[in-house]
DNA sequence: GTCTATACCAAGATAGAC
DNA sequence: GTCTATCTTGGTATAGAC
């Protein structure tokens, strides 16, 4: 997947680079996809849309321009993550049920870490429950999750439950960083290898990306 | 545990009204418990000195004058929240050890939704891992609650994650506020049913609570 | 110890050029 | 379609009175 800016033969972003034109429909994809991961480092409030600007390559008025509100372009990342989560999962499910299907789902669900900010993004609206836009689109989107892991995918509630707490507890680790101190800290180590039995270098790697762009 | 302001015979918390004098440290302590609530609603990024200061019935340059700033105040809550945490888990344990300790701990867990904001607070926390300050102070956090459990308590590994993970599932539902479809969809329904087997009454009074003061 | 008034800054959104 | 310049608001922190 090469980056956009590529076509031009260009470095990406630079600072006073004037954007190359671009479909509207494409530049959006490409902001939404740079906030999810700006969101995901600080929350709806604590991102601004000069961060989101810097890290897309555009300028913070064309993203104000081209979303309109920070809460909606909030709203939209929170649906393109919601969207990817659930056709992944929709995806093993289609690759067959059966005896093995919780285990595909849940490396199905470890592989989006992969995709910068996302369970973060989707982390961070939970949290915000309260809030009447955010909320009430984080709500339906949980729900959605959790029909279908039971209808769709046939978990029994106790499966679902266990499931979803699972992904709550690694989406809390990242949050925090806990993979700082996996060197240094047995009880991090422990907990992290724990809680994620397969693909803990995935979160390992993730972690030094994030250290090296603080 | 009657309101402060009582002692002087007044309601809570009148607009302009000037606040009786107080030891410091009883009116610190009145404000970081205002602000757990605030925080837990909105996070750090989201709540405002005034928004705490509100709560807790005093204006907001006190609030700055004495926590220094927002970010100290959300740090005292944070430890306060963790202190709160730790001890009564370490009651349990001191009441005893044995098979019957993980119930009683997670017994002991729920009823902290009590404290309005509380385990909110800490989620929110907990997201914030890349923050310098808070980042840190909420992996120590997090850490030294894993040492107790798996320590203190005599957890094996397995099952210091699965009570993790139960914890951040139900921390996730109150703070999205899945209370507010308990009646009306049977899939917000039953998932908290699952996660809360007991005590499932607890979130849906806080449900009401907080659907009220907004 | 607590308030009112205010300075100062950061951030979201708008206007208008290119 | 995208940028620069700027208006406006809201929020933190400070000064100073009581």
């Amino acid at each position: 997947m090469s980056s956009v800016s590529d076509q031009q033969g260009k470095p990406d972003a630079q600072p006073g680079d004037p954007q190359p034109r671009m479909k509207s429909g494409d530049r959006r994809e490409l902001i939404v996809v740079a906030a999810a991961g700006v969101f995901g480092d600080f929350g709806y409030f604590g991102t601004t849309t000069d961060q989101v600007a810097k890290a897309a390559g555009v300028s913070q008025p064309y993203v104000s321009r081209m979303f309109g509100t920070k809460e909606q372009l909030f709203l939209e990342v929170l649906a393109r993550s919601l969207r990817t989560l659930l056709s992944a999962f929709t995806a093993e499910i289609a690759a067959g049920t059966g005896p093995g299907l919780p285990a595909r789902i849940g490396l199905a669900y470890v592989e989006l870490l992969r995709d910068r900010g996302l369970l973060l993004s989707l982390m961070h609206a939970f949290v915000l429950g309260g809030d009447p836009a955010i909320g009430t689109a984080a709500r339906a989107g949980f729900l959605e999750v959790y029909r279908l892991l039971r209808v769709d995918a046939g978990f029994s509630a106790g499966e679902a439950r266990d499931f979803l707490a699972n992904g709550m507890l690694i989406n809390t680790m990242v949050g925090l960083r806990m993979s700082d101190e996996f060197e240094t800290n047995d009880l991090a180590n422990e907990c992290l290898r724990t809680a994620l039995p397969e693909k803990l270098d995935l979160v390992l790697n993730l972690g030094k990306e994030q250290r090296s762009d603080r």
